[in-house]
DNA sequence: CCAAAAGTGTTCCCTCTACACCCATGC
DNA sequence: GCATGGGTGTAGAGGGAACACTTTTGG
């Protein structure tokens, strides 16, 4: 058997893919380091996890002092531990996601301590990332992808009250693909946890949608039953 | 923001749920712990990762020390951090399974180290397990429930020749339910990736079945067709 | 000949897919 | 009146579920 990791020169860290839907596209929260490792990089928010809290409690923490946010719908996903992921020590770090909506004054404050500054940046236009946070990303956006499928997450990138064609617009960013406007909708309401508000947008120059919103109390009801995409 | 975790008192191990199956049973591997804290009570195999392996490495050591087995499939799946999870300190436990074949001689052998025997036992008749064992399971039988309807992760409980009936075994004990014969057979045999071996089970005393193997090659050129049950 | 499991098809229904036009609104 | 997105139905194909009897073999 090899030698136990000593209880020093090593650590776990959390780092966040945090999610944003704002105006049809797709942007995760990104920092630019201040410190050694990888000064002046772009990163994935993150840190070391206080001996006093959980890894949720941790992960909660790190986004609420990025967004002033809390109750987020965050999701822990992958332990990332390679010998030399971080250049200075052994440091394990537990990958959580986040899904938030965007568009009102969420925007981030940077953080003087441990970054210069922090911004949403499209996923289509992503820099090059410090550390393994690449790799980080990659398997995040691959399990937000997954689980649209089956879970009905879409609407934590929405806000409260949404239209068809906006949360259409989710599935399509997130899935990569384009998808039929009528078969969307008529498998999107066929399953009853959508709410009719008979409501309409506003403020729009073309012909105003209803708004929808997901009824929770509905989807809890369905237990079990899956939603499939 | 909080203190950050001081670098000593907390560490990080992994815990594997090992599954094996064998004549119509899914066993796990458990051990007695031969050490405070839990000493006499069972608990999933696990231990602090080394210095210098990975967390995939240290997950294969675990196996490999308990079975004398290589080349397993195992998967890392959530990563447990309370608090208090540990009596002892921080110590955040990165959760793995494995699925393995049983039914030559690959029962385990006993550590003398840190158990005082391994056992492979019925995943109906846990004892009552140390630490949060009982969660880390249930989330790993959550998990390969999932996986089996989308990955053909069912062949690595199976020796390499077996009959449809002892794949469907595999199936309906995962799942929790019966299936139908027939829809089964028609639906595994469509995807194409079940080698007629045109050879017959031995030393049965009723109808002899055809056995099949598990056909790698084609499955990885249906690249991207999840299979879907 | 009996027990045990192997092996085999069809029908019905439901869901997925493909596809195009009129409507309401603001400017 | 024009540009923009909102909103709607149907037909055909394919896949899933339900269902029972004959065959083979060893003992």
């Amino acid at each position: 058997m090899k030698e136990v990791l000593p209880h020093f020169n090593s650590t776990f860290s959390i780092d966040c893919v945090l999610f944003g839907f704002d105006e049809g596209e797709l942007k995760i929260l990104l920092i630019e380091r201040n410190e050694e490792p990888f000064k002046d990089w772009w990163a994935l928010p993150g840190n070391l996890v206080a001996m006093d809290e959980s890894l949720d409690q941790s992960a909660a923490r790190i986004l609420h002092e990025l967004t002033s946010l809390s109750n987020v719908y965050m999701e822990q996903y992958y332990t990332f531990g390679d010998v030399n992921r971080h250049p200075q020590g052994r440091v394990v770090s537990i990958a959580y996601y986040a899904l938030l909506r965007l568009g009102g004054d969420k925007s981030p404050k940077p953080l003087s301590t441990y970054a210069k500054q922090a911004h949403w940046i499209n996923v289509k236009e992503l820099p090059k990332l410090a550390f393994d946070h690449q790799q980080i990303f990659d398997k995040g956006l691959e399990k937000i992808k997954r689980r649209i499928k089956h879970q009905p997450i879409a609407f934590e990138l929405l806000p409260e009250k949404f239209t068809l064609t906006q949360l259409q617009n989710v599935y399509e960013i997130i899935l990569n693909k384009k998808l039929d406007k009528r078969n969307f909708r008529k498998k999107m309401l066929s399953f009853g946890v959508l709410k009719d508000l008979e409501e309409k947008q506003k403020g729009v120059s073309f012909r105003a949608a209803t708004l929808y919103k997901f009824d929770k109390r509905r989807y809890a009801k369905l237990f079990g039953k899956e939603i499939s995409f």
